[in-house]
DNA sequence: AATACACTCAACCGCACCACC
DNA sequence: GGGTGGTGCGGTTGAGTGTAT
């Protein structure tokens, strides 16, 4: 028997945070710190699950966290991090004060990975030319891009497919403006 | 003005790792 | 050494919002 994943406690509330809870969660922390993640909603006063709590706490509610839009510099860093460290989130997070693992990687996700293509620069090995190793797949077999996990697995399988490696070679082709809205 | 499409990001999920017993 | 619980991390999702038609 494997052991019990923590959130699933009947009851326990899932999805956005209120005000009030994140006030609760705030004056807790700030008055007992954490302690037991797992412990913190009931002494909290709280009907959440530990990670969420930990979720909120350490990408949200952190007095340090610094919000708003990355500089050209924190940018530079993110793309040298990445060469070196790869998606070592948390690794790349900790030589960004102020900033968090998953507002990097959001942030990496949604921008620098279409600013290095529009470069010409493959994301994922930070190579010159997009050399992706990966078997080819038809264009002709694709969907239309009709929602937003449709298009993230259209990603996925047009980033490894024969076509897209030719076409990414050349990021000013029509083919790149139109999937990259460049 | 209504609808469809595109984008962002907060939050969730599942897994891996570590400490403890 | 193996089992269990707590925590952290990376990948993914989907609601909310903005933009185009």
């Amino acid at each position: 028997m494997g052991r019990s994943p923590c959130c699933e406690e009947e009851g326990l509330k899932k999805g956005p945070w209120t005000p009030e809870e994140d006030k609760k969660l705030v004056e807790y922390i700030q008055n007992h710190g954490h302690g037991s993640w797992r412990a913190l909603p009931k002494s909290a006063g709280l009907n959440r699950c530990g990670k969420s709590c930990r979720l909120r706490w350490t990408n949200y509610l952190r007095p340090d966290i610094r919000r708003g839009k990355f500089s050209d510099e924190e940018e530079r860093l993110i793309i040298n991090l990445h060469s070196a460290l790869g998606n070592k989130w948390s690794a790349i997070a900790a030589r960004l004060p102020g900033r968090t693992d998953n507002e990097i990687k959001n942030y990496w996700n949604t921008h620098l990975k279409k600013k290095l293509l529009h470069m010409g620069i493959d994301p994922l090995t930070h190579a010159r030319g997009l050399t992706l190793a990966c078997s080819p797949i038809s264009r002709a077999c694709l969907p239309p891009p009709t929602s937003a996990t449709c298009r993230r697995v259209l990603g996925v399988l047009t980033t490894h497919s024969g076509f897209m490696q030719t076409q990414l070679r050349r990021p000013e082709s029509r083919f790149c403006r139109a999937y990259f809205k460049l």
